[in-house]
DNA sequence: GACTACTCCGAAAACGGTTTCGTGTTAATA
DNA sequence: TATTAACACGAAACCGTTTTCGGAGTAGTC
């Protein structure tokens, strides 16, 4: 069956019975249409199809317009795969992170994924579940043609060992890399971060400036490099104030604890009026002891967190916290990366590596009564 | 340069000086290795290449081991994107989310990632937003080609709309979908859902069975299937009891309010000594204003909720909830879908669509004590 | 009538693999 | 010594595009 040459009208049914084939499927599938298809049925070859489909000048109207509408009728569409293979380009960008369930990790995804999406490229994404191996598979199987770029935090396992090795392979193959949040001075790439160390510094400053004296600060291990700077601030800012930083008032805890044993013991054996946490979960976890103890939240002591998720909204009282600007970094991250892959596709020019510090910002709400800031020295 | 044949060393620096292309990137960049580098290489045919690294009978020990120790030294991995044009299939699952942030669909995604992982899958995820032309855009993107089939659970407007179109079009195509608790029985495919009828019912029933008798719910608008599901079982659980349900005890909610008006007026105006909420917010924020009215929970009023997050875990007092297992429900959609998908490659067989209930589970805390369930009669 | 110029289109290579089939070489057999 | 089978490998088609290049046909020019 072919069609008249020149004529505009196609019948829908006479062109699928022929390339409906066996009905495998309990519905009989409508195979997607190729180039090929469209050239054999309308005569013409190949390479004229695709020219007129993108509108070439090469082609006259007349046989645009034919094989235009043809495509149309039958809502061609180009093979995305065959397309990547050819232009060694995937319009996808590869996101591995620790964590999905983390509302912070979460924030920064939708951001990705926002952005991304609006420049049209897709979001894969493994998590590394904390863990060194799967971060080392995940990041092996997608580098092999799968994705334009790679956006990721480390995994904790990953900053424990302190290897980078998978890191260093993928830049080395010129694949543009992002590091966001648990980010490595090993490696040289473009990174996105706050500044964990400035933040810390001023939450805890805050805290002295409403009168609070005895800060404590619930940590993880300190493996963890946000955490890391975020002690380093806390110790500044008592420093700055003339204060000790009393190592005793310093509560360190698993990532992800069960028990309150230890905590609870510290609360009962220590003073303090204030604390400051390196995340929300520890926050509200400490609210709910101290509450549970007979203190007063803010009154007798005072709670500000990191991260301002659903918890820090939803708590009673509601949290003082560091807002983290997940979604802000996830879309820095993104225009960072699609920047650099598309700078790879024009020509040779060797933009260094950046380092994007997103500004902070302390959400004052109830478990911690802070009044202007005072000073506010740059 | 050659190496010679037979020769099982090579020289790393060497083979790279004649693969490294100007330096262009900060760094030069090593480009990757294709199977007619290595042809090329060692002076074979590309096709002895290949057959030698999947380890063919054809190709001599001598030939195989040369071929792969190269391969080896100089870390050989096939490009994803070729094997995918040629085999017609990509190994990659695409997820259509209304919302990433919504503790539910973030453990759904963790259970498909999981599962697809572990099965060489990758995961594609779009986020439609709640928006019917997201979903319908994100998912023509990713049928042409770029996924071996869908998991999605259906934005609100579409749900609202009942427009169905692009789904019917992708499995006309054939290729396999799975939806998850946002559903429609327009669409002939597997999918995996909770019993919402039950769960409201038997929450409901237990709230009766613990002495609570003037129960209030608070959902959303009626579109949203799963919500009216849970409301037909609230009702049915108080007929059951031999009450009639009280439509001034049903508070309908926008889906994302941020004003209290409506609900304070609510608890100022009606009385009740318990509520079934249709998600955790909802359960929340009740719970926040009722103790900011003066009612004890669960003493004056018991709350029971819906999706066992992270706020019913942490919330004072923690809330008593209907843990819809997000996780389990990600894991066996993503089994459904890859079994279609394999069955695909396999022969005709046609296997037809099924149902999955995920049997759900009412979580007790602090929010409505309930003691054993009474008669609990299949 | 020969030359050029332009229009319109097709052949073919390329992207990086897989796979079928054919073929040259060697060794075993009659 | 001729026949055959097994072995080891290569040529080529294929997946669905893009793109370069060349060529056929027509028209215009002198």
């Amino acid at each position: 069956m072919r069609f008249p040459a020149g004529s505009l009208q196609f019948a829908a049914d006479e062109y699928f019975l022929t390339l409906t084939c066996c009905p495998q499927s309990p519905t009989p599938v409508k195979p997607k249409l190729t180039l090929k298809d469209i050239a054999r049925e309308l005569d013409v070859s190949i390479s004229t199809v695709s020219k007129a489909l993108k509108n070439s000048e090469e082609i006259s109207a007349d046989t645009k317009e034919k094989i235009q509408a043809f495509a149309r009728l039958y809502n061609y569409k180009p093979n995305n795969i065959a397309i990547s293979l050819k232009n060694k380009r995937t319009k996808n960008i590869g996101v591995i992170i620790p964590d999905i369930v983390h509302h912070f990790f979460t924030t920064v995804f939708r951001g990705i994924e926002k952005y991304a999406n609006q420049r049209g490229y897709n979001v894969i994404v493994c998590i590394s579940d904390e863990s060194f191996d799967r971060e080392v598979i995940n990041m092996e199987l997608l580098a092999n043609g799968s994705i334009d770029g790679f956006i990721m935090a480390l995994s904790a396992e990953t900053q424990k060992r302190q290897d980078f090795n998978h890191l260093r392979e993928v830049t080395e193959q010129g694949i543009p890399l992002v590091l966001f949040d648990r980010v490595t001075d090993e490696i040289a790439c473009d990174k996105v971060i706050i500044d964990d160390e400035a933040a810390g510094r001023d939450a805890t400053r805050r805290l002295l400036e409403s009168g609070r004296r005895r800060i404590a600060l619930f940590t993880t291990q300190s493996y963890l490099n946000v955490s890391a700077k975020r002690e380093v601030g806390y110790r500044k800012a008592l420093e700055a104030a003339g204060l000790e930083a009393d190592p005793d008032l310093i509560l360190r805890l698993p990532y992800q604890y069960e028990e309150e044993q230890a905590s609870e013991a510290f609360f009962k054996s220590r003073t303090f009026d204030a604390v400051l946490c390196v995340n929300e979960i520890f926050a509200i976890r400490g609210m709910r002891l101290a509450k549970k103890l007979g203190m007063r939240v803010p009154e007798d002591v005072a709670f500000i967190g990191f991260t301002d998720g659903i918890l820090s909204r939803y708590s009673t009282p509601s949290l003082t916290t560091v807002d983290q600007r997940g979604e802000v970094m996830g879309e820095r991250a993104a225009e960072m990366l699609i920047e650099k892959v598309e700078d790879q596709f024009d020509e040779a020019n060797p933009t260094l590596y950046r380092t994007e510090v997103i500004p902070v910002e302390l959400i004052e709400r109830e478990s911690a009564v802070l009044g202007k800031p005072a000073g506010a020295a740059g």
